[in-house]
DNA sequence: CAGTGAGCGAGCTTCCGCTTGACTT
C-alpha cells in the first residue's frame, strides 16, 4: 500500500500519550513500532534560571530525571529504525516536543517525518503518514518564547518574594493572576452591603386557572410594600397585554476539558481533579477520546455515528447535524471534542463514578447534534385601577423537546426567576381576581465565590492557562497558601412577609439561612499581602490581559515576523531593572490593622502578619505582648475585635490528669485536648472554649479504650486482621492489605463487613 | 503536626505545559 512497508520494524512512530499509541499501533500493521514520549522530554535546567541571559537568551536544556528512561529507550529504536516519524499534537507544545525528540535522538533531517492527525481514525492516520511535513521551526520558536518568558518570570519574581515577604513563596504568569481574581472577588464582598426590597407576587385566578404573576416594581419598605396591599384590597384586576412567541433553544457544543469540569462540578459535585482522574481512567480505557482539549470539533465518523443513534432512538426529526466553532481565546485545537469513542456505547464498566461521568459526557455530545426544542413564551400583563405597577406573568411551553429530551445544561447562577410552564388562556381586557398577594421581604446578594469550576471558566474566558494545567494550577494555589477551599455555615435571619387574603393582611415573620458556603475559593491573609505587593510592582504581569497581549507575540513569532529572543529581549530589559529596583527600594508592606481596645485592660488589639502567618496581638511596646494566631477560616481584612479577643481564651489548662497537664487548644487540624504529648481531637458537639475537665478526661479514656482494640482479630478468620496505619484503619488478609473506608468505624467493623471490603477491591483489581 | 512573633545566616524554596506512573493500606 505505501512504500515505507517495506521490512519489519523499520519505522518507528512516536505519539505523546501510550494510550493513543495503543490505538494507532492497531491501524499501521507490523513494520511500524509506534511509541509515546509521554509529553516532553527535556525542559530548562532547575538548578538554576536555566536561560543564559547574556548570550542572547541560549536555554539550558535538559532531559528530564523521569524521561531518562524512555529516552534511552527510544535512542535504540530509533538508531535500528530507518525512519522516524514524529506525530506529537499539532500545536505549538507539541512541534516543539518534536523537535526536542529530533535533537536528543540526534536524529538527521533525511531520517525524520513530521505528521499529525486530529482524530485517531483508519483514514486519518493514513493521511497523515501520506502527507509528512518538516518541523516548523517558527513554531518551535514560539514555544521556546512562551517557556523562557515563563521561566524569567517565575524565577525573578518568586526569590524576590522570599527576600519581601516569606520563604517558598511563588509568583507566576498563570498563578499569580487566578490568586488576584479570588482576592478581588472577596474584597468585592467585603466591600458589599446587603439592602433588602419588598418583592410582590400574586396568585391570580382566571378560567378556573391559578397562575403567579410578579410586580414590575420592588419596594424599599415594609410600610410601602403594606399600603400597596391596602390599595389591591379593593382594587380591579385587568388583563393589559397579552404577548405570545415563539422561541427556540440550542444544545450547548460538546464538551471540552473546562466545560466538563463545570459540569461535573455542577452536576456531579466533583472537583476539578477528580473530574481529570475519572476522565482520564475512562480514556486509559479507551471509552472516550482525549480529555485535555480546547476543541469543539467531532469527527465525521463521531457525527455520522450519532446520527445513526438519534434516529434509531428518537427519529429522524430529532437530529440535526451541528458543527460547533471554538470561540475561547487561544485555543490551539490540536484535538477532537472530548466525546464517547463509540457512542452506540451508551454505558460502560467501571467504577460508580466512572459511569456517571460517561453518561454525561455521552449525552452531551449525542444532544449537540440534535434538535432545537421549540417553545412558545406568553407574557401577560396585568393593570390595577388605583396603582401605576403592573403585574408581569412569564409563561414558557415546549412545542418541540428537541435535544431536551437528553440533556439540560446547568447554570451557576442561584436566582432563577420564577416562571410559570403554562399560563391561562386569557384576552386583553379581561378582569381576574386575585386569590393572594403576598409580599416578601428579600436581600440582595454579595458576588458569588469562585468555585474551582467557575474559577476555570473565568481563566478560560481570559486565555489564562490551558486545558492541561487548570487541575494543577488550582492544587499549587492551595499549596502555596495563598488561597482555601473551604465550607462556611450559613446565618439565619428574619425576614418580613405581608399576606393579603380574604380581603385582610397579615404580616408574619419567616425566618432563612444566608451566607452558607460550600467549596467555595478564600483567599488567605498571605495570599492578600502578595496579590497587593505584586501588583503595586508588577502591574504590568498582573493585568489579566498580559496572557493575551504576549500570546498575539507568539502568534508573530510563529508566523515567522519577530525573532523570539528579540520578543523576550523587549520583555525582559524592562522586566529585570523592575526587579532589581523592588529589591533595592520597595519592602512589602507590612500589614497591620487595629481592631480596637482590649475592654479589659485598654490594650491596644492589632493584627499583623509574621513569619508563620497572620495572628493577633494585644498591648504593643510592652515587656510582653500577648500573642494569638489567626485560625484557618480568619482573615485579617475582616476579623473582628470580639473574634480577635475570643482566640485568646485557648490554650486552656483544665489541671492535672496522671500527673500531667490537660491542656485544650485549637491546632492545624481542629480543636484538640493534649495530654502527655498526645492528642486528642475535639469533635463535635463538644467544644474547645467551654469542654470541662470531668468530658476532657472522658475523651481521653475512651481512645485509649479505642486503641486498645487494635490489631482486631477474629476467630473465625485466623489471617484476617484489623490494623491502624499511618494512612488509616485497614484491613490485613493473607498479606495483602485493604482499607476500609471512611464511613465504617474500625472499631466496630463486622468481619461480614471486611470480607465486603476485601471482595469488592479484589473485584476492581481483577478488571 | 501542635505553638513561634528580634536578627543573623547556612542552604533550601520557585515558573508553565506536555504526559503518566508509583505510591499502595
Amino acid at each position: 500500500m505505501l512504500n515505507y512497508f517495506i521490512r519489519m520494524e523499520e519505522n518507528l512512530v512516536i505519539v505523546e500519550s501510550p494510550a493513543k499509541a495503543k490505538t494507532i499501533k492497531k491501524f499501521l500493521g507490523d513494520s511500524f513500532i509506534v511509541k509515546s514520549s509521554f509529553g516532553h522530554v527535556r525542559d530548562l535546567a532547575k538548578k538554576d534560571l536555566g536561560v543564559d541571559v547574556d548570550k542572547n537568551y541560549s536555554p539550558n536544556y535538559i532531559i528530564s530525571p523521569d524521561k531518562k528512561k524512555i529516552v534511552a529507550e527510544l535512542k535504540k529504536l530509533a538508531s535500528k529504525s530507518k525512519l522516524v516519524w514524529l506525530a506529537s499534537d499539532e500545536d505549538r507544545e507539541g512541534e516543539a516536543i518534536s523537535w526536542h525528540l529530533k535533537e536528543v535522538l540526534g536524529l538527521k533531517d533525511d531520517k525524520i517525518k513530521r505528521i499529525v492527525f486530529h482524530e485517531i481514525t483508519k483514514e486519518a492516520i493514513q493521511k497523515a503518514v501520506e502527507n509528512p511535513r518538516n518541523i516548523d521551526k517558527n513554531l518551535v520558536n514560539a514555544q521556546q518564547a512562551r517557556r523562557v518568558l515563563d521561566r524569567l518570570v517565575g524565577f525573578n519574581l518568586s526569590p524576590l518574594l522570599w527576600r519581601k515577604i516569606k520563604p517558598s513563596l511563588s509568583a507566576g504568569r498563570v498563578q499569580s493572576v487566578t490568586v488576584r481574581l479570588i482576592v478581588e472577588r472577596e474584597r468585592e464582598i467585603i466591600k458589599f452591603k446587603s439592602v433588602s426590597k419588598y418583592k410582590v407576587i400574586a396568585n391570580f385566578i382566571a378560567n378556573g386557572k391559578v397562575f403567579k404573576a410578579e410586580l414590575n416594581y420592588k419596594f424599599d419598605t415594609g410600610k410601602e410594600a403594606y399600603q400597596f396591599l391596602e390599595l389591591c384590597k379593593n382594587a380591579e384586576f385587568l388583563v393589559e397585554d397579552v404577548q405570545k412567541k415563539p422561541s427556540k433553544k440550542s444544545p450547548a457544543p460538546p464538551f471540552i476539558t473546562s466545560t466538563l469540569q463545570q459540569e461535573a462540578s455542577r452536576k456531579l459535585k466533583f472537583s476539578v481533579s477528580q473530574t481529570m482522574r475519572v476522565a482520564q481512567t475512562l480514556y486509559e480505557h479507551g471509552y472516550i477520546t482525549y480529555m485535555r482539549t480546547d476543541s469543539v470539533n467531532l469527527s465525521n465518523l463521531a457525527l455520522s455515528t450519532a446520527k445513526k443513534s438519534i434516529t434509531e432512538e428518537f427519529g429522524e426529526k430529532y437530529h440535526k447535524s451541528r458543527n460547533y466553532k471554538t470561540r475561547s481565546k487561544g485555543a490551539q485545537e490540536a484535538h477532537e471534542a472530548i466525546r464517547p469513542t463509540f457512542i452506540n456505547n451508551k454505558t460502560i464498566e467501571g467504577t460508580r463514578q466512572e459511569q456517571k461521568l460517561y453518561e454525561l459526557i455521552w449525552k452531551r455530545t449525542v444532544a449537540s447534534q440534535m434538535a432545537d426544542a421549540e417553545l412558545e413564551k406568553t407574557i401577560i400583563s396585568v393593570k390595577t385601577n388605583n396603582s401605576k405597577y403592573k403585574f408581569i406573568a412569564n409563561g414558557e411551553i415546549i412545542k418541540f423537546d428537541g435535544f431536551l429530551k437528553l440533556y439540560i445544561e446547568s447554570q451557576d447562577d442561584e436566582n432563577i426567576e420564577e416562571i410559570n410552564d403554562m399560563l391561562p388562556d386569557v384576552k386583553a381586557g379581561q378582569a381576574l381576581s386575585a386569590k393572594k398577594i403576598e409580599a416578601v421581604e428579600k436581600y440582595s446578594t454579595h458576588p458569588p465565590r469562585y468555585t474551582e469550576a467557575s474559577l476555570v471558566k473565568k481563566l478560560e474566558e481570559l486565555g489564562i492557562g490551558r486545558p492541561s494545567t487548570y487541575a494543577p494550577t488550582i492544587s499549587t494555589v492551595q499549596q502555596r497558601g495563598y488561597v482555601s477551599k473551604e465550607d462556611r455555615n450559613g446565618n439565619k435571619r428574619e425576614v418580613e412577609v405581608y399576606t393579603l387574603e380574604n380581603n385582610e393582611i397579615k404580616k408574619r415573620l419567616k425566618s432563612e439561612n444566608y451566607g452558607a458556603e460550600y467549596g467555595k475559593l478564600f483567599p488567605t491573609s498571605i495570599g492578600m499581602v502578595v496579590n497587593d505587593y505584586l501588583i503595586d510592582n508588577f502591574d504590568n504581569i498582573m493585568n489579566y490581559n498580559f496572557t493575551a497581549r504576549i500570546e498575539k507575540e507568539f502568534d508573530e513569532i510563529a508566523l515567522g515576523n519577530t525573532e523570539w529572543t528579540k520578543m523576550i529581549d523587549d520583555f525582559y530589559k524592562p522586566f529585570i531593572s523592575q526587579i532589581e529596583d523592588s529589591l533595592k527600594n520597595t519592602t512589602a508592606k507590612k500589614y497591620e490593622r487595629l481592631l480596637g481596645n482590649n475592654p479589659e485592660n485598654g490594650k491596644p488589639v492589632v493584627v499583623k502578619v509574621g513569619r508563620y502567618g497572620p495572628y493577633v496581638q494585644i498591648g504593643e511596646n510592652e515587656e510582653e505582648p500577648k500573642f494569638a494566631s489567626l485560625l484557618k477560616e480568619q482573615n485579617i481584612e475582616t476579623i473582628t475585635l470580639d473574634e480577635a479577643i475570643a482566640l485568646f481564651r485557648l490554650p486552656r489548662n483544665l489541671g492535672q490528669f496522671e500527673n500531667e497537664e490537660v491542656i485544650v487548644a485549637i491546632g492545624k487540624f481542629g480543636p484538640y485536648i493534649r495530654h502527655n504529648k498526645k492528642f486528642y481531637s475535639i469533635k463535635k458537639p463538644d467544644d474547645p472554649y467551654t469542654i470541662e475537665y470531668d468530658r476532657a478526661i472522658e475523651i481521653i479514656n475512651k481512645s485509649r479504650e479505642n486503641e486498645k482494640l487494635f490489631p482486631r482479630e477474629f476467630k473465625d478468620a485466623p489471617n484476617l486482621k484489623v490494623l491502624k496505619g499511618r494512612y488509616g484503619p485497614y484491613i490485613s488478609y493473607n498479606n495483602k492489605n485493604y482499607k476500609i473506608p471512611r464511613k465504617i468505624d474500625p472499631a466496630t467493623i463486622s468481619l461480614e463487613e471486611c470480607w465486603d471490603i476485601i471482595k469488592k477491591i479484589d473485584n476492581k483489581n481483577n478488571k
